[in-house]
DNA sequence: TTGAAAGCGCTAACAA
DNA sequence: TTGTTAGCGCTTTCAA
């Protein structure tokens, strides 16, 4: 019943006559039982910061869930809410149940220090990576992400009045990578940033933010915001100041929640890939491939209404 | 070791000696041996069909993940993605690994066919119910939803011009118990609905009929939006026939999902409580309760600068 | 090619 | 009060 009939010289009636058996009997192994003898449970862990419990990054789960059972193994899903003793505490939990690997994600691509417990066990890094560098990790191509976005505006004809919205936040490389991105996709077209207006990646400090800069007169071209949040708060800030999108300023962001799709006109948005950083990870930790090397995978651009050619000057 | 010294009459010697062994030692019994032999895994399941990867009801996946962990469980995670021959196939794998019960809940509160292979399981439905009616469940108190709606109208003062905006489908008791708490609320405020504006519950949709409505004319005191998603809607239509929320329309909506405290105004909601669902849900699967009792968790009103008193006629 | 036996790590029953 | 043993359901090894 393993399969491995051939190897054995099982004789084909024998064989059958076993198969046949176990069907009658509706007979299924005991998958603990199995996994006391060989010590290995078909199970993997994805273990996160605060994944499940956050608006955006179902994807995530939902990749991993799939790509596992693709595989015939389950997941656990296990969160830490930021809490590092909870967090050992959970990872010792999943141990206990001798889980044959883990996926550590985060919500936020950034560097990590893996938990102490995590130590000599298989582990894969999804949407982070370890700071000592001592496993495989799957993480978006952020500065791609960034030329994606120069280009649509350059595309759309935008030369000035180009500015960035968001801060770049130093512990999270997704800023600095799409900033480096973008610029140098901008210097490639001949031209550069106009300028940057800081504030925190949310709907509310955006709004803030845009409405004070555009109180003192600026009128941008395009606003490339930091992720889809910050371009709701754009939207909202540019329509008080009877500014329309994409007819007076082109807007591009990045992530692509379904946020995006919901705006009025839609967002062009650079998306976060989860469900594919997901399925990656889990192809890494059940596939085989243990060399520490970081996966890089594409952020497809999502065009859509909200870029248009410059107003004529 | 499992705490029952004292049942078993071992020696305050032997037991401290037993113990600072197995902390010397670092003794962690697994778990697969002891589910062997107890047939008890400490292990839960959550099957949806499409909570994961759907953005709004990661609050579900938390509190089952928490509850769990309050009571030294794991949880596994399984969507079907409405595939109803993969749901199976999940449900058996899960069955394979001795999980000791599950928690069946689906994105939309509704009434659901508990999957053959559940059956005889130990299982607990959340934000929905089993048509059989054999098993508990938990679902939201939509009626006293709809009857808060109701109420922080009349409070601020609505009595003619209220609206429904968004279509009771027949499949969703969501949809038609709020509409009942509503409707009875208004009632016992002396009042009733001015009429409905139907729409599947989506920005886009919402939008499109809304704007139909207000182009012919119509020009409400309040609109109450069957979820967060519609309210978005009809914010973009109000904006666009220059009408001001909360000046000129008061609005109410239902789910408070992210979305209701960025929007601009911030939106009053009465919140789906998801993560308290799934926390009641796993104490009821843990914590012994088996009579198949419905039970309602009541949905808190988030009151946020939406509303305002009607404007003078 | 098939059958028998050992043992994975634990708990529960029984004997001392 | 403590020590020994059987057995949970499987896989693997060894003997026939």
């Amino acid at each position: 019943m393993t399969g491995r009939d051939q190897q054995m010289r099982i004789s084909e009636e024998a064989r059958s006559r076993v198969l046949r058996a176990a069907a009658e009997l509706r007979y299924r192994p005991n998958l603990m039982a199995r996994g006391l003898r060989t010590a290995v449970t078909r199970t993997i862990a994805l273990v996160t910061d605060s994944i499940a419990s956050e608006i955006y990054a179902g994807g995530l789960v939902y990749g991993s869930l799939t790509a596992a059972a693709a595989r015939e193994h389950l997941l656990f899903v296990a969160e830490s809410a930021h809490d590092a003793a909870l967090e050992s505490s959970l990872i010792e939990g999943l141990l206990d149940r001798r889980v044959d690997g883990f996926l550590y994600a985060t919500l936020h691509t950034r560097d990590v220090e893996l938990p102490e417990a995590l130590a000599g066990q298989r582990v894969v890094t999804v949407n982070c990576r370890a700071t000592d560098g001592s496993v495989p990790s799957v993480v978006p191509d952020e500065e791609g992400a960034g030329r994606s976005a120069g280009r649509v505006l350059l595309d759309a004809g935008h030369r000035e009045g180009v500015f960035l919205v968001g801060e770049p936040a130093e512990h999270l490389f997704a800023g600095r990578e799409r900033l480096r991105g973008l610029v140098a996709e901008l210097a490639a077209g001949g031209t550069q940033l106009a300028g940057r207006v800081d504030c925190s990646w949310w709907p509310e400090p955006a709004f803030a933010a845009i409405s004070a800069w555009l109180d003192t007169g600026v009128r941008p071209s395009a606003l490339v915001c930091l992720n889809d949040r910050v371009a709701l708060g754009a939207y909202q800030a540019l329509a008080e100041h009877g500014l329309r999108v994409p007819a007076d300023v082109s807007v591009v962001s990045f992530d692509d929640s379904e946020l995006a799709s919901w705006l009025r006109p839609s967002l062009t948005s650079v998306a976060l890939p989860h469900q594919a950083l997901a399925e990656r990870g889990v192809a890494l930790l059940l596939d085989g491939q243990r060399d520490p090397v970081e996966h890089r995978v594409p952020m497809p651009l999502r065009l859509r209404p909200s870029v248009a050619a410059p107003r004529p000057a």
